[in-house]
DNA sequence: ACGTGTGCTGCAAAGGATTGCAGTGATCAA
DNA sequence: TTGATCACTGCAATCCTTTGCAGCACACGT
């Protein structure tokens, strides 16, 4: 039904290798020619077939985009992201939710692989033996997440969780409860490396409460181990999890920030309207899409390795609100 | 690079065509064959090449999605629904977003509209007009949205705001004020118009502030006009506007739902979240992704209109949650 | 022994676009 | 006038699959 390049070949009476040409190397068909094509090609509404096109060629102009969980507030950002990079580029995304399941995952993937030029792999939870198995068949960029010679783009977890932890230990805070997140998490790992060589070097307490769920949940079940530490302040693993202990804290009577601080990490849209207004580190989330694309287009541009950066690290930054103040006893210590 | 349908038929000593057969048409082919093919093609990790058959066929397997903005929390969900059904008949998902700007909407469906079988548009901001027009050139579905003859899945608002209004009545409010949503919207009309159906039906007055934007900030910005109708429950056009109810009424000391009700639509995640949590109507979001992938679906199978349903209307459900009580002068009026 | 039917399989075209190579015609110099 | 150069343009092959049609071999009935 839409019209061919055969199509806009008759009508402009020339052939379809001229019409293939006017469209792509202008430079070398004559310029009249070209105008007649160009007149043909959308009196007609012409545009190439992508698919016919990544035959021959071999490159589809589509990218994948593989994330764990739609419904968890920091992966739409990433999406979003990545979206309004490709389309400047003129690259269609598939994208596909995991549903944080790593054979699904893998399986998405190789689904995917066929149809694309590239993906992009998002806080992916499969291991990184499999991962660097699938960047060896394609061309893959990681978000959120580092392995051995695989393209990424990450956030720098240690440097987050220094920021907050400055940031209370400026307020007066001296024991600081950490509630961790999943343990196979690859920036859970990384925030409590950052974390431990904060509080290490400002000589305060850490008061770990153990793993929990990434969810808001997860900071409900985790809030009365962290009174019980009797820290006077508590970073989460993320915002989710801060805004599941102020909700509890709440419900116990214990009043933010008065009685306790409480510091997220990732900044999702939520943290703002929380009740208090969540302080806690923003980490560039559309940012780190948009890079991941870039990345993979430079990537399928020079096929030599080595000639890119294939690293790509984004700083984070405090968003002092509500939830965080002085120290209680910091007035008479 | 990936195996090519050659490939396995060399490796099995047969034709390409008795490949293609052998996988697609397994009853044709001497199970002996068959068998031969079959181990050929998964030594080789063998999976055809789906532009190729999309060249041929005129069916690609991919379908594409576009919404207006990833970061309403709403989006999300209907994308979740999409995806997770479009996986389960192996179809692909291009996602597009189109940041609430209606001529990048129409430039993102012909982007598009060549490389798959059919668009699911959810919440369009496009005219009736030009979604009529793109109807005929491709295979739709929408969402949120009802347009002559264009199939499509919608939510029943009117319906939703009944329940809103029957719940608030109940507890005995008999002034209920309306934050309307942006006036261009279909659902705010659609809601409207339950809501004023609803009242009337009820004989309780109806105190409506304007129309606001649909976000938190839309919510705060509304809150003040509202209190000043004196009405003692307040309706709001989804949830992040009520939210933003939620966060300027504490802040002007004004306590929900003692003093005032709060109840939304939509039951976005945020809004079990909210302090008090929000009392409002959830609609089936994933469920209205995956019924547009069947609609589709359904559409591609028979291309003969008529013989399969075109409409699909989904029900919402009270959540009542704390930001709901009693009218506070129902004990004495 | 011959014709017919049956069950598989292969040939070749088609689908839309790109691209190396060859051909056309014009222009210019000798 | 002829030969060479140049700028364009067209032919045809190619990418990977699918599929209508034809062909082959075999078995069976007569």
């Amino acid at each position: 039904m839409p019209a061919t390049i055969r199509d806009v070949a008759r009508l402009a009476g020339v052939s379809p290798s001229t019409v293939s040409r006017a469209l792509s190397l202008p430079h070398v068909v004559n310029p009249t020619t070209r105008a007649r094509v160009m007149a043909a090609a959308d009196s007609l509404g012409y545009a190439p077939n992508k698919a016919a096109r990544g035959l021959i060629t071999g490159r589809t102009g589509n990218i994948g985009l593989v994330v764990p969980d739609l419904a968890n507030p920091f992966f739409p950002s990433v999406v979003k992201g990545v979206q309004a990079r490709a389309v400047e580029s003129d690259v269609a995304v598939f994208l596909a939710d995991s549903d944080e399941d790593a054979a699904a995952e893998i399986g998405l993937v190789r689904a995917l692989a066929k149809q694309v030029d590239g993906l992009i792999l998002c806080s992916p939870r499969s291991s990184d033996h499999e991962l660097i198995g699938i960047a060896q068949e394609t061309n893959v960029v990681l978000i959120n997440r580092l392995v051995e010679g695989v393209p990424a783009v990450t956030f720098d977890n240690e440097e987050g969780m220094r920021l907050a932890v400055d940031h209370l230990v400026a307020l007066g805070h001296r024991r600081i409860a950490w509630v961790g997140g999943p343990k196979a998490s690859w920036s859970n790992r990384h925030r409590k490396i950052g974390l431990y060589s904060a509080v290490h070097d400002h000589r305060v307490e850490l008061a770990p409460v153990g793993s929990f769920q990434p969810t808001y949940e997860g900071g409900m079940a985790a809030a009365d181990q962290v009174v019980a530490t009797r820290a006077t302040a508590v970073i989460a693993y993320n915002d989710l999890v801060a805004i599941g202990l102020l909700a509890r804290l709440h419900a116990r009577g214990i009043s933010v920030p008065d009685d306790l601080s409480v510091v997220g990490i990732d900044d999702i849209a939520m943290s703002r309207m929380a009740r208090p207004a969540l302080t806690t580190v923003r980490l560039p989330k559309q940012k780190s899409g948009r890079l991941a694309v870039e990345l993979l287009l430079g990537l399928l541009e020079d096929r030599d390795p080595g000639s890119i950066s294939l690293r790509a690290t984004l700083h984070g930054e405090l968003m002092v609100r509500a939830s965080s103040g002085v120290a209680p006893d910091s007035a008479h210590p």
